[in-house]
DNA sequence: TCATCTACCTACCGGTCGGTAGACTTCAGG
DNA sequence: CCTGAAGTCTACCGACCGGTAGGTAGATGA
């Protein structure tokens, strides 16, 4: 091998960061192994070690870096359009075609992370993906476009239901994502009833 | 150790596919291995072994057994009530009561089921939870009491809804199973908006 | 009574996983 | 040219997991 030792620090850093959100996400947490990750980032496991201290450190740090990420995409398509529902399809399907799974993750916990790790990842959940959502519905009961609700309940729903459909397999009826996101807001804004 | 050998075959077998629901829903079916489902069912993993020929086999008794189950529970439910929204409401109540986490493991996948297993796992989702749940939204729907819709996009998203709140935890705003139920269905029949 | 069957066990195997020790390579600064 | 830190590697460890080999206690039936 040639010099691609002594690569900067920061670029191998975010590979492997890269590397177990991809497979983390396709695989789950306990479907795919530190060696997968490394591998996937092309260096070995005590290279991932030099960088992370331990798995749920590396866990923390990934879901972290991309929820404040999908953050700021999410914010960014929802003020991009205007109307409550318009709003929501753009967080949506932004969300989808991202393939956010963050959610998901979340739910798997259980690899040993700290109490301090674990408020951390909910936290970065609060701050980057619920409120976001939440305050697109609050502004749009604040403009009288949508109906008197518990928001809080409304945005975990809505993420409930994003969730399950971010993979790529999956689509009810081959959608694609734009017509999947306008699915699910025609169905939580408009209901099912007559 | 008297006499507790030979006991009835139905009944070990019985007790190790309850073990296998209650400890793979709780903790994932890679969070929970063989011998603590064996442990719980108050054997060894080798008679596990007498029962099932390997964990797939396992897996796919389990999940059909429990949809099964919960199908016939579903079914019961909506039944006793009259009224879409009154039917929605036993059967979304049922599915959080009974914490039906066939959907979540379903999506699990990935032990190396074979192609059969796969297929069986999926009929038998589709059997048991899926089309009762639709066919309650076709009456709906030709009775007048709910729009024309995709029932088969609203019953998988119904599904999905439930699924992330049917572990124990999680609750939003520590709501009881019958309020998640009346919310959900509240929030998929009446929508969100003015 | 004795062979056979069911139901279960202890003890182990091969493989994988998270994690580590320590050597090697590259390069910047003196 | 030397040194030392940064970055990466090979090679390994102990723990655990899925699965198996081989044996045993007790009920059953001829």
């Amino acid at each position: 091998m040639p010099s691609d030792r002594r690569r900067p620090r920061s670029s191998t850093r975010e590979r492997l960061l890269q590397a177990a959100d991809r497979i983390w996400s396709e695989r789950g947490v306990r479907g795919a192994s530190l060696d997968d990750i490394a591998r996937d980032a092309a260096v070995t496991k005590p290279t991932l070690y030099y960088y992370f201290a331990d798995k749920s450190v590396l866990f923390t740090e990934m879901v972290c870096s991309v929820l404040e990420q999908h953050g700021g995409g999410l914010r960014t398509a929802s003020r991009a359009a205007s109307g409550s529902r318009e709003r929501l399809v753009a967080a949506v399907g932004y969300l989808i075609r991202a393939r956010c799974s963050g959610p998901r993750l979340l739910r798997e916990g259980g690899i040993g992370l700290t109490i301090d790790q674990l408020s951390q990842t909910r936290s970065a959940f609060f701050r980057h993906l619920f409120s976001p959502l939440q305050q697109v519905l609050d502004d749009g009961v604040r403009s009288g476009e949508l109906r008197a609700m518990d928001t809080a309940f409304a945005a975990q729903a809505l993420l409930n239901l994003v969730d399950p459909w971010t993979g790529r397999e999956a689509r009810p009826g081959g959608r694609s994502a734009d017509e999947l996101a306008a699915d699910i807001v025609d169905l939580v804004v408009d209901g099912i009833g007559a």
